[in-house]
RNA sequence: UGCCUGAUAGUAUAAUGGUAGUACGACGGUUUUUGGUACCGUUUGUCUAGGUUCGAAUCCUGGUCGGGCAACCA
């Protein structure tokens, strides 16, 4: 393997560490959600960095709940982000919580008041911002900053034991309220949230601000690698000033460009939205570009992690194209799914010179791809089959190589079949082509001498089963909902899925089994959705077919 | 009018003072019982103005443009 793929920028950071000899070349990172919705595949990226490089490196990645907010979190969130990492490949050292460490950062925060690095303030949020300042103002002290030592550590205790009620007081750090970086001007460590945590209960009522919490828990862990997001680049200040204030372990933070894909949003909240406001069917809707959506629209792991190594990690701002994600699906279900025969949009096709009540066998291999075909399937052939009406055209363009009166078409792994005629109803539409067959063209054992350009699908009327075909389109119709004017709900593509009740399955799909992926020849990559039950087949579609094919 | 960041084909991402490369896309071709796959080819790029240097995407200076920062969110 002459594998030289360069270097991202993180792990020449971990290389030169390495090479330095620090932390004895011991690697350990940590993904850390916080369990307030569910993972998307923008925290894929994340997920694959951070695993990826513990990996690459001999490390181990910890697995790590920020939940120091409990009015935004649950277990249902913790639940899912775990399922979701495993599905996802990886296997974390250790499962932690923040909450883990609340007794510590409890005895941080004394230490920090003790060296009159922290003090209690009665101020409201409104006039702590106020007294910030702005960008080009520096903040005010207040009378607050000047408390003695005694009367922080009495304030504070008492802040712990439940003596104040929300928003009365806060802890802060006695950083500078003139720092150019608006994160040191005093930054809250501490506020008062009589709220009840789905892990430490009614244990507290005081919780640590993600500045106080993260970097410490990361010094906790003995993190040597704590990568996150741009966004946070401001608050690495904050992130050392504590640590070396605390003189814990000397975790370095890092931070990426996260990853924004086309035609879809990514932060929980707007997520959040659109699943309380009915706009999808949940977290898990095959449209949402969670992990659970997109698991149940059919992607897999490997492509995800496949689609993350292909987009790379840097400090630029970037917008993905949702086609890369499509590429990379493609090419994973391309070497591994079964081939089958379904009519989504059907029109019938007889056959005038085949016998009535005639049923004939073909065999299929379940996947050319593969070496020996993957094994086969049957499926039976008779006068009436279900053809895709745009298989035909009653005025046929010059390159069009499928059906119209005159032209011929191979039936896949069947007959060559040549079009006579078509039938009309009432209002102008088509409701019959009428073909007939080549008796020596039979699949396998051609002796018709004649080459068609074109091959379709097809699936014997009376032989047909019916299944529920969902098919998804993307979920927003501009690129970047959330740079547009108004809304980002006002971009939500109306046409985003298109049901189709009874398509018509070739027999052997009947036993097509959850989460196996099955591709309808010329249609695309199709699996089971969750709901579906043997008495009603629901399929929906993960991608298309790439089509190479354009009209005129 | 502050501080922090970043800028390489359409989109991403390499080149770490020495031939601007790769992938996806697009376009064209070969093969094909999937207008799929595979294979081959073509296309398009260093934000800008100076400077240093034999040599600059890379180093320096100024400018332009993008993103972030003033939550008791993470």
């Amino acid at each position: 393997m002459s594998e030289e793929r360069s270097l991202n920028f993180i792990e020449e950071i971990v290389e030169e560490d390495i090479a330095a000899g620090k932390h004895n070349g011991r690697v350990l990172t940590r993904f850390p959600p916080e369990p307030n919705g569910y993972l998307h595949i923008g925290h894929a990226k994340s997920i694959c960095l951070n695993f990826g490089l513990a990996q690459k490196y001999n490390g181990k990645t910890n697995l790590r709940f920020d939940d120091t907010n409990p009015v935004k979190e649950d277990v249902e969130y913790v639940d899912s982000i775990k399922e979701d990492v495993k599905w996802l490949g990886f296997n974390w050292a250790e499962e932690l919580y923040a909450s883990d460490y609340f007794d510590q950062l409890y005895d941080f925060a004394v230490a920090l008041i003790k060296a009159d690095l922290a003090y209690v303030d009665d101020s409201t949020a409104e006039e702590i911002a106020h007294q910030k300042g702005t960008p080009t103002e520096p903040g005010v002290p207040n009378q607050y900053r000047s408390r003695s030592v005694e009367e922080n550590l009495q304030l504070f205790a008492d802040m712990k034991a439940g003596k104040y009620p929300d928003g009365a007081k806060v802890l802060r750090a006695k950083v500078d309220l003139a720092a150019p970086n608006m994160h040191l001007r005093d930054p809250l460590m501490y506020r008062i949230k009589h709220a009840h945590h789905h892990r430490t209960g009614d244990a507290w009522c005081i919780y640590p601000m993600y500045d106080f919490a993260h970097g410490q828990s990361d010094a906790i862990e003995n993190i040597t690698h704590s990568v996150c997001t741009l966004e946070f680049i401001p608050h690495r200040a904050l992130y050392d000033w504590f640590i070396e204030r605390l003189s814990i372990f000397p975790s370095k933070q890092y931070e990426f460009a996260r990853l924004n894909l086309n035609y879809t949003v990514m932060s929980k909240r707007k997520l959040l939205q659109l699943v309380v406001e009915g706009h999808v069917d949940g977290w898990d809707d095959p449209r949402m570009p969670t992990i659970s959506g997109l698991r149940r629209r059919g992607y897999t792991p490997a492509s995800i992690r496949e689609f993350c190594e292909r987009i790379g990690v840097a400090k630029r701002e970037n917008m993905i194209d949702v086609g890369l994600l499509e590429f990379c699906i493609r090419e994973d279900l391309n070497k591994t799914a079964w081939r089958r025969m379904a009519v989504l949009d059907p029109i019938k096709c007889i056959i005038t010179n085949y016998p009535e009540g005639e049923t004939e066998i073909f065999t299929g291999e379940n996947n050319p791809e593969a070496e020996d075909g993957d094994g086969s399937r049957e499926f039976p052939f008779s006068r009436e089959l279900w053809i895709e009406r745009e298989d035909f055209m009653e005025v046929p363009p010059k390159k069009f190589f499928r059906l119209g009166v005159g032209l011929m078409v191979r039936l896949k792994s069947a007959y060559i079949i040549k079009c006579d005629s078509f039938v009309k109803d009432a209002d102008g539409n088509v409701t019959e082509i009428h073909c007939t067959y080549l008796p020596e063209s039979k699949s396998g054992n051609d002796t018709s001498g004649i080459n068609v350009k074109g091959t379709i699908h097809w699936v014997s009327v009376p032989h047909a089963k019916t299944a529920e075909v969902r098919l998804y389109d993307r979920l927003f119709q501009v690129e970047n909902p959330q740079s547009e004017e108004g809304d980002f709900k006002d971009y939500i593509n109306p046409n985003s899925l298109h049901i189709i009740p009874t398509a018509y399955i070739e027999p052997d799909l009947a036993n097509a089994t959850p989460g196996t992926a099955i591709q309808f020849m010329r249609k695309g990559y199709f699996t089971l959705d969750k709901y579906s039950t043997t008495e009603k087949l629901i399929f929906n579609r993960t991608v298309t077919l790439k089509d190479g094919w354009v009209k005129k």
